[in-house]
DNA sequence: TCAATATACCTCATCTGTCAAGGTATATTT
DNA sequence: AAATATACCTTGACAGATGAGGTATATTGA
């Protein structure tokens, strides 16, 4: 069990929300951000990613589209839609709770 | 995915060394204690408690004793060892971590 | 020039922790 | 006598994470 796997299980589709709740963006560059932001310590597997984006459009949080990039690979946004945002609301919520209790649990 | 589940997964075996560091206990009264301190938000469910005390077992983290009820039920006590309180300090160290880490992603 | 690296997408099979559902046995309460 | 509480346990299925693999384009350094 490492800092990247079962600890953070479950979060990662809040951590997507959270994203595109600051701007519209695309698997790679997510990707980074959320490296960057954690300094290397937390990378998201892009198989992990992906079947997240899968369940977040399943679930109609996020809406695709392709970039226009006239140059380089093709790019697939994704937007967070109105629903997105209240299910950000709510994981956000759970976290928190979450986050008392098992600070509560491990004195 | 509810707060029972994968926000709290991989957590589960910290917080029975936890619970373990203050005394010996058994599956039955750990499960109570858990419940009781998050006023029955959380409880552990049977298979999953009992799934991770024979992986902790399996580690060397806990060892096991039958208690000497004349009445009532038996009771198979769990104890920590010393490479289960280092592993405990461990698990301490990567919640703080992955804490600071998730709260850093969910702004 | 061409091999390596970076950008960018994706799928499939496997692994692992959780949990629903089932079981056993004893003691107490209604 | 039935229900509830205490106390243990196993099995199979599920779901999210991930290793390993694939495709394609652009840039960079030797």
């Amino acid at each position: 069990m490492s800092i990247t796997s079962d600890i953070l299980r479950g979060h990662t589709e809040a951590i997507i929300l959270s994203h595109l709740l600051e701007q519209d963006s695309y698997g790679y560059q997510i990707n980074k951000d959320i490296m960057k932001k954690t300094d290397n310590r937390y990378e998201l597997k892009e198989a992990t990613l992906y079947s997240a984006f899968r369940r977040l459009e399943q679930a109609g949080y996020i809406r695709t589209y392709w970039g226009d990039e006239s140059v380089g690979a093709r790019r697939r946004y994704y937007a967070i839609t109105g629903e997105g945002k209240d299910a950000y609301v709510v994981y956000k919520q759970e976290w928190q709770e979450a986050k008392e209790m098992i600070d509560k649990l491990l004195k």
